[in-house]
DNA sequence: TATTTATTGAGACTGAGTCTCAATTATATT
DNA sequence: AATATAATTGAGACTCAGTCTCAATAAATA
């Protein structure tokens, strides 16, 4: 069962001493109706236009407490811009991401995984997270 | 011996028909003066400071020129900020962040290097580039 | 229900980075 | 060397995702 479901968001904002109000259910809700990855602005723009009655601030307030609590993971894409991916399960991955079209898709490899704990063990780092990204042309994209 | 000296930069700037400016002299100079990773504005400051006559265009220009011809690498800090970093030597490597101080290490693992490109083949995809940072709290941030 | 206090939202603000265009200057041409 | 040509420069206006403000609103609590 997953953890990020609506139930265990309204327990983290009561447990948090945050309100269960209805502009952070709509945004909660918004982001995890689909799989994709999502930059604030559009999460705005699409309760704006389905006139859901919440504001900008109200929406970058949400993905970080929905950030904060790892209810959504974060890429930066340049120019002080970030993309928001629900998990809806538990998995972590990493991306694949394709500079033609954009496209990205998940991976997930065990045995870099390990190699960078040992990495960090090396240089005595206590790892927190990590970034992986690897950039490249996708087949649709190759003519 | 290194690819990215002054004479090289001079030599692609006139191959590019791209004039040999004092300005983009001084930048490249000041970039390549040590191993630093810096910031745009932080460059640009340096050199006002130094009364080197280089506007803060200029400098997010030429750094665009380094970047596009693999004088330094960029790394995404978020707010779309960028470090540049020069490249030195010619290898390749990537990084280990300290969340608290922000100190930067630089490492290399073929290993991970390698299965990163079996799973670029796996998807289809090829390989351009990639960001691969480990971030956590160094040795000297633990108490 | 009344009271308390967190939350919201319109819109001003921020700041790294980009753009404009007249003045300047590196090159090419003579 | 002088002139012509066209790329480059720089002051400062602009961009725009994201942040902040503060009066109005609405959850939670008594």
């Amino acid at each position: 069962m997953n953890r990020f479901n609506l139930e265990n968001f309204k327990r983290i904002l009561r447990d948090e001493k945050l309100r269960v109000t209805s502009q952070r259910l709509e945004v909660y809700k918004y982001v995890f109706s689909s799989h994709h990855h999502r930059e604030a602005d559009e999460i705005y723009m699409a309760l704006h236009r389905k006139k859901m009655g919440v504001s900008r601030a109200t929406v970058y307030r949400t993905m970080d407490i929905l950030y904060k609590h790892g209810f959504v993971r974060r890429m930066n894409i340049g120019k002080g811009r970030w993309l928001f991916e629900p998990r809806l399960d538990n998995s972590h991955h990493d991306h694949l991401v394709c500079v033609k079209c954009g496209e990205i898709t998940e991976f997930y490899d065990e045995a870099i995984e390990k190699k960078q704990d040992t990495v960090a063990k090396k240089f005595g780092f206590s790892l927190v997270r990590h970034i992986h990204q690897l950039f490249g042309i996708c087949n649709n994209c190759k003519e």
